[in-house]
DNA sequence: AAGTTGTTTTTTATGGATAAAAATTCACCA
DNA sequence: TGGTGAATTTTTATCCATAAAAAACAACTT
């Protein structure tokens, strides 16, 4: 049967609305709260009976928001609220990943779903989906091929991701100046000088803004191509570097010096400049990869 | 319960080489057919099982190949040898490229798996597969949105096509005066000028030459994402032209002599000709999509 | 000892059942 | 009359069962 981590993460969520007070004394109405949580009203209605069944509100009136205390022991654990498909997929990465997966590997349905402790059809709709990362290859009736997360893989990749940025840096660079995209990379250089500042202690946040970063450069002239190819390289990037802390705070700090350069080619629209910084960027991310390929933690 | 399809095929085939003689008096092993049907021993043998069973083969010698003629009636019809997932495929595109689907619409996979007799396991399958295309978006716990089969989607398309075309091309190009490959573009080219000889009747063939020169210029440097972009590329058009006739032959009459300008262009080496001639081919193949799309047959 | 055929076990493909979640419908009221 | 709460219907996510196909194993033959 279907998991009920949404109804579990949506009375979560809701508990810590009523903790930070953001849920005040007359409760919302459940199509406000709805919204809020981006549920169905049905999921809403679960939790509101569940919230008032525990005594933590009072049903009838709902004017009495907190009967009592939140206690740590009302949430459900974390565990329950993640998606099973989310739960598969973070196995099946780490599988493939980070444990010691030959390239060639036969990948067999059955097992990994008795070893992950789920249903065939979970295992295979990730394999279907993720098939499209180049990682993987079906033979009908039989099963799936794991090709590895090669070097090979990496060139491959950046290649591509190179041919990307090049084209979409160029286009940013040649857009009208009353773009709105320009204060976007106005605030973004800003985030950068920020972390810079304080790379010592929050060196994890260089993620997040390398992210929001390229995906800006993409949106001057987006292609969904390009996007969906973007997502490969977030999605395999996350996972690989999460189990890869190896250098961790020097990596960021020489990407996000990179970023800025690349920011100040962008922002002086010359053209050979933004080239120059697009590629030295991605080079030395090239670079970070395939040492790391090499050399696992 | 899966479909015996591959069973059935593999029957058909048989009795194609029994009355073609490919198969004579002394039965081949089942391991040597098992090996040119590109199916499981299991299969052969049932395959052999149902031969005797109707009295086309006697078994317990096997010397004795063809105990009656084979009839037209020996055969299994056509439809129960196409694997499940290949008739969702066929008819999910019918509906999504040929039919009035408007871009926006809701897919329902209960209401699709009952419109064509299937599983909804099935049209999941599909979906996620066919999500890569860049036509589909899933809505995590609603449903599927079909993007459309526009003008905004070919543009895409071909900006990317271009790309990665180019650069194929360039590198091919570059080649040493050794790869074997010169020898399969002589050979290719021969193809085409035969093909132009005989277009008036075997404009058909046009297709799957397109393919073979394609796929032979990204051989040259390989690159996995291109590869599967290219995939991309031959599914869709497959479906598109196999629905819209119009102006077939003067199309592909068109397009053969751009070819043949651009086998010509990498012979010579000549890297500006090179790119002059794929730009040429690509445009008007572009025009050609456009000018389907907006004026469907 | 390699290649055959016969037998058993394992795995994939596909339909079907069911709880969770979403969507829809209904009734009511300020 | 639109918004709210309640009830009902529809759809998705997930597991499970089973036939077909593959793979592994065993026995035999030349």
């Amino acid at each position: 049967m279907k998991t009920d981590t949404v109804f579990k993460r949506a009375f979560n969520r809701t508990l810590d609305l009523m903790v930070r007070s953001e849920i005040e004394d007359p409760l919302p109405s459940e199509n406000a709260l709805r919204r809020r949580l981006g549920v169905s009203r049905t999921t809403i209605r679960k939790v509101l009976g569940e919230l008032d069944q525990r005594g933590v509100i009072v049903a009838t009136t709902r004017s009495q928001v907190e009967d009592r205390q939140v206690l740590p022991n009302d949430y459900f654990p974390d565990v329950e609220t993640m998606p099973r498909n989310l739960h598969i997929e973070r196995q099946l990465m780490e599988w493939m990943l980070r444990g010691d997966t030959k390239p060639g590997t036969l990948i067999n349905e059955l097992e990994l779903a008795r070893q992950f402790g789920v249903a065939t059809s979970g295992i295979r709709e990730f394999l279907i989906r993720f098939s499209r990362f180049g990682l993987l290859e079906k033979r009908p009736n039989s099963g799936w091929i794991f090709e590895g997360f090669t070097k090979e893989f990496a060139l491959d990749l950046f290649e591509i991701r190179v041919m990307f940025e090049l084209r979409s840096a160029r286009l940013f660079a040649k857009q009208s100046d009353h773009s709105p995209l320009w204060e976007k990379l106005e605030t973004l250089k800003r985030a950068h000088l920020d972390l810079l500042g304080e790379i010592d202690h929050r060196f994890h946040d260089f993620s997040s803004l390398d992210n929001r970063f390229h995906r800006l450069v993409n949106e001057a002239s987006p292609n969904r191509f390009i996007d969906d190819f973007y997502d490969i390289i977030t999605f395999i990037f996350h996972y690989h570097y999460q189990w890869n802390k190896r250098d961790e705070k020097q990596r960021n700090h020489a990407a996000l010096v990179e970023h800025l350069a690349y920011i100040d080619a962008l922002l002086s629209h010359d053209l050979s400049r933004v080239e120059v910084a697009a590629g030295a960027h991605l080079s030395s991310a090239r670079e970070t990869l395939l040492e790391s390929l090499l050399a696992p933690s």
